[in-house]
DNA sequence: CCCCAGGCAGTTA
DNA sequence: TAACTGCCTGGG
């Protein structure tokens, strides 16, 4: 996909972008760490840096970003080379449903997030809710993440590294309201401080020692896996199936209960390679709208 | 006050 | 391998 995009001395503008709608992006529930400000920009943490995101009209302004930041971090971490036009036509052929779910949530981008902090904040968000999740992963960067300094007023903090979480106690996990999720961070912790480079091996093997590797981590089971899959690793077949995606799939293919097994099967035959990018898009329908809920 | 939330681990059969 | 059960905690 072709970029354009004008370096200016206080913000960068990405013209024309495409496929790209911060709420949809950042509300669809694949991160926790941005945040929308009261002129409709989002501010985020990712790499240890601080940017604001907003939509005018049809550009999209980046602010508190290098040209070489730009350039290095945020065109991947937006995961701006790929046309999702060309995913959009391929999961809705013939399938009125997904066409309605991409016409809802059409702004919607799949981040790729940094590894380490997508697996520590999936097993944070096994049966918990959203504002519990975001609240806890900012008591754990702002007591042990890195400082990054003052923006819009507002200090912020990079997500804390594995060592320093494997270094804390159960109480002071505890403490940023992580509950019994507490022994799970600091156990997975500990052997990631052992072995700082065992997620990016991880992640180069296929995608089914990839999820069997992940496992093995406390607190890791099949749906917080194929996030971690999904969102930091590549895997775009990926397909996570929590409730709502469960729900929404009874609802409108299967019109009877079904298994996660049986649906994740489903949905490799049905969107193949691309079965995380109609995930996304059927979980971010089937959530704000509340489908199959009652 | 009760209910539940983007599941998981541990225990049984 | 499938079916159960308990679980921190704070929004709704």
């Amino acid at each position: 996909m072709k970029l354009d995009i004008d370096y200016k001395k206080d913000k960068i503008i990405l013209k024309n972008a495409k496929d790209f709608i911060p709420r949809h992006i950042f509300e669809c529930g694949q991160c926790f760490r941005w945040n929308e400000n009261q002129d409709s920009s989002f501010t985020g943490v990712a790499h240890n840096r601080v940017i604001s995101v907003q939509k005018l009209d049809k550009d999209i302004i980046i602010e508190n970003s290098t040209r070489e930041d730009f350039e290095n971090i945020w065109i991947k971490y937006f995961d701006l080379g790929t046309d999702y036009g060309i995913i959009k036509n391929k999961i809705s052929q013939d399938d009125e449903v997904m066409q309605k779910a991409i016409e809802f949530g059409k702004g919607i981008r799949i981040l790729r997030q940094e590894p380490w902090e997508t697996l520590v904040s999936f097993i944070i968000s096994a049966n918990n809710n959203i504002p519990r999740i975001k609240k806890t992963i900012e008591l754990l960067a702002g007591a042990y993440g890195e400082y990054l300094g003052e923006f819009h007023g507002e200090k912020r903090y990079g997500f804390p590294t594995a060592r320093v979480l494997s270094q804390l106690s159960i109480e002071e996990l505890k403490a940023c309201n992580l509950g019994y999720r507490a022994a799970y961070i600091q156990k997975t912790a500990s052997m990631l401080d052992m072995e700082p480079t065992e997620l990016d091996e991880i992640a180069r093997l296929d995608i089914v020692n990839c999820k069997k590797n992940l496992l093995k981590y406390q607190g890791v089971g099949p749906k917080v896996a194929h996030c971690v899959l999904f969102f930091c690793m590549g895997k775009m077949q990926a397909f996570p199936v929590d409730v709502w995606v469960k729900r929404v799939m009874e609802y409108f293919y299967f019109h009877r209960e079904a298994s996660p097994k049986e649906i994740q099967e489903f949905a490799w035959e049905k969107f193949g390679k691309y079965a995380g990018y109609a995930q996304q898009y059927l979980f971010y329908y089937a959530r704000e709208l509340g489908i199959g809920k009652g």
